[in-house]
DNA sequence: ACCTGAACACCGTTCAAGT
DNA sequence: ACCTGAACACCGTTCAAGT
């Protein structure tokens, strides 16, 4: 029933709002979301700076729908991630520590804009939540499978997968935001600390028993 | 060699670099960082929208004092916390961590502003990263202990203070943001969350041995 | 339906000038 | 020394108007 003509192109542009979403993006991987405005983002776009009202009702819904993205590619990775491991959820996790850490390292601008506070009214934005919340329960299904398996402990689920989880954002942010005093951030870096992080959090801090002591 | 009379009050103001920063402090606790500007700060100052250019090269300097008081502050909760805390290293990591995201969860637009990105130029400030790097050696002590008492387990130093850091770390961003999905955060749920998640990661998430199974 | 251009009420920052 | 006021080059957002 649609005209059959007439591609989805119209007036002037087109798809105007993937591109400024393509282009806000490449803006905000160059400078962080701080120094960008929507006038430079519709002038990269090729259109003029009121154009993106036609798309967007205000800044932040461009910003929320830029985090929306990341968490789903982020979530998307994971879940790849864990597919691809050889081995049982220990190593999973510690697979999906490494790509949250990877993550960070290679698009640090977004992973601020996903957790920085940049948007402010999170409600607002419903699917944002629920792309954030995927995130979290791709770990939750990585415990869970651990738990069933009998290679994790038992315990209430959301409290395993809590402390997995802050553990590996909290590494992925002291490493973008450059917290951490004394280090050189490079591939091997990001590596070890990511690998040691998970595998501590495994094992935990305590004087394992010295029955079976592991050299380290 | 000073001369005598005339206090540090001069011309207009006396200490108006002090009540920039409360003044500033007051207004980014009430709205965040994003949401006040400088003009604002100056005007709720009782001085004219340049004066603050006097004592501050930028509003980013003006960031940066208040992120570096932030650091400050935590750290020496951290401190105290610590020392208050009866019991051993296990029982101080679980203070630190709780101390953390309690702080986190009382002014989350200061938390915001120290670990958010807001501050972009962050070398420019070594005062702040000086700051910062005292707070992860508060940690970092209580790790050592704990390593020396032989109740937590040997290995570098830096690794085993990085996991813990970016538990607590990512745990309180994580609280702080509303990130977490179906969850209600009052004290309640903060305390359950810090202790649980630092038991967790002192006693590590594999499953323990049955031979002496804790009751949960 | 989609975009433009003028307009409004803001910003951060600079600088000559005042006391 | 410390502060002011005008000025500059920006913002985000609204709205009447164009095609």
């Amino acid at each position: 029933m649609k005209p059959p003509a007439a591609p989805t192109r119209n007036y002037h542009h087109g798809d105007l709002k993937n591109t400024l979403l393509a282009t806000a993006s490449q803006l905000i991987a160059e400078r962080g979301a701080e120094a960008v405005s929507l006038r430079e983002i519709s002038q990269a776009a090729g259109v003029s700076h009121t154009a993106a009202y036609r798309h967007y009702a205000d800044k932040q819904a461009v910003w929320a729908d830029l985090a929306e993205a990341g968490f789903r590619e982020l979530a998307e990775i994971n879940r790849t991630r864990v597919a691809k491991t050889k081995g049982g959820p220990v190593e999973q996790l510690g697979a999906c520590g490494r790509a949250y850490v990877e993550f960070g390292v290679r698009r640090p601008h977004l992973l601020q804009l996903m957790f920085g506070g940049s948007i402010v009214d999170w409600q607002s934005y419903p699917s944002l939540v629920q792309a954030s919340a995927a995130l979290a329960e791709t770990l939750a299904g990585v415990v869970k499978a651990g738990q069933e398996s009998g290679e994790l402990r038992a315990g209430e689920l959301g409290d395993l997968t809590l402390t997995a989880w802050s553990l590996v954002h909290g590494l992925a942010l002291l490493i973008v935001g450059r917290r951490i005093p004394g280090v050189t951030i490079d591939e091997g870096f990001v590596r070890h600390a990511a690998e040691r992080s998970v595998q501590l959090l495994i094992e935990g801090l305590r004087r394992p028993p010295t029955r079976r002591a592991k050299r380290n």
